[in-house]
DNA sequence: TATCTTGTTTGATCCTGATCAAAGTTGCGC
DNA sequence: GCGCAACTTTGATCAGGATCAAACAAGATA
């Protein structure tokens, strides 16, 4: 297991940055975050909360990936969130989980006691400024993610996600996505297919017709290969030149 | 046009909330306050910020209506936003818009000219925290609004809208929405369809059968009757008892 | 009143992706 | 190795919503 604290250097995945909390919190503050917060680990598969349940604790993700969801009566499910290392889960000043969260690869969280995190965010107004930077960055993720929902052909999904995925693939290891890369998918098709709003079937369908038009390579079923970025890009129907803006 | 101010007790449309400010804000922060603050008013129709434009202001909705949108390269537009009075446009620590910004009616916007508003939010840490909470819970219904676009049928996506449309309705007037209830849609069909991933056609014949089903009521093409509130939100596919969670 | 514009409804047809079904792969425990 | 489970692919058919087209409604303008 990943062990990390607040007061290593290299602490890169608590929603609470190093540089914020170490630069400006006096020595009795850390001291105090080590007493509220524990680790948490889950096999893949495992739920980590449903949706309506009691949350005591907010965390963040150390290591492996889950999935934030909404599943409907009849089963119908749809993935509205995809949480990787140094994602933040939960929510300052409310008390039960608007939503399911399942780790889909093994997971370690780094957790924090509800009560105390508050107070802290409020001796520490770093905290709160960080939390509503990342905020605002899955805001604006979850608003591109709805124009694929909305209107992408399954084609353009399919494209979108594996450019999505090749970019924070990408970002984990400190550089930009390039021609030739390759990553491991990690869903399930059936979890893609509830990220995109499609089917199963159509998810290995379409998958195969990119592959088949040489916009992707795959070495398995789950190691995706790029060979031409631009390419892959023009599939998504997105802008060429629409990266991050500032 | 409807002059607010910070000084009033009834500010009710910044993100700054009166209370949240004036409890904690020293009289000199209020004055900077106004002096960087400035209405601007647009027509039904107008854009207020193109995406990729330079950004240089924060705002709230005052009066009126705007929606936030995307549009791929070849027409296809997805609504990702609608921003009713007292929503928040803009965001600090970001120089240009990542969505196009459009009045749908007659508009007031507040606007704070930005870097004076983000010396101000750190020194009133109140405001960071106001502005954490209304993001978080546009994050929550961003969340809610993509399992409408990636699982719900055309008729399941109609009878959300116009859920949500009435619970909005009566939240601005205070209240809970009741059997009975009447509102005007302030948004065109076409509007609509954007706003949930369909083409104004299928909007059309989707809106006459949730009439033909005596689901809803019409009265002119704008205006709308809920006879029968757990009808619509059965039709909606949502949980019957899936209120908001604290 | 006649005309134009904008928004809406309705109809006919088509196509993408869903559904139902079956077979192929891969990894794992024995 | 074999058998089993989980995941994936592929095929055939169906249906929901898109598309194309035309008519309708209501306000604005002259």
């Amino acid at each position: 297991m990943n062990e990390i604290s607040f007061n290593t250097r290299d602490c890169g995945s608590c929603p609470i940055r190093h540089r914020a909390v170490c630069a400006r919190c006096q020595p009795d503050e850390l001291e105090q975050l080590d007493a509220i917060k524990y680790y948490r680990t889950f096999e893949a598969g495992q739920p980590v909360i449903w949706s309506g349940d009691p949350m005591e604790f907010v965390s963040s993700v150390v290591s492996g990936i889950a999935t934030l969801s909404q599943t409907m009566e009849d089963g119908r499910t749809q993935m509205v969130g995809l949480l990787l290392p140094s994602d933040f889960i939960g929510r300052p000043g409310r008390n039960s989980a608007p939503f399911d969260v399942v780790a889909v690869t093994d997971l370690t969280l780094c957790c924090f006691r509800k009560k105390p995190f508050e107070d802290m965010m409020e001796k520490t107004p770093a905290i709160g400024t960080r939390l509503l930077q990342m905020t605002l960055d899955e805001l604006d993720s979850a608003r591109e993610w709805m124009l694929v929902l909305g209107r992408k052909t399954a084609r353009e999904k399919i494209a979108s996600l594996v450019a999505i995925l090749a970019r924070r693939d990408a970002s984990l290891h400190m550089r930009a996505p390039c021609d030739g890369m390759s990553f491991e998918l990690p869903l399930t098709r059936e979890a893609m297919a509830d990220y995109l709003g499609l089917t199963l079937e159509t998810v290995s369908r379409q998958v195969s017709a990119l592959k088949k038009s040489r916009v992707i390579e795959l070495q398995g079923k789950r190691r995706v290969i790029i060979p031409d970025l631009q390419a892959l890009i023009a599939e998504t129907g997105d802008d060429v030149d629409g990266g991050p803006i500032t």
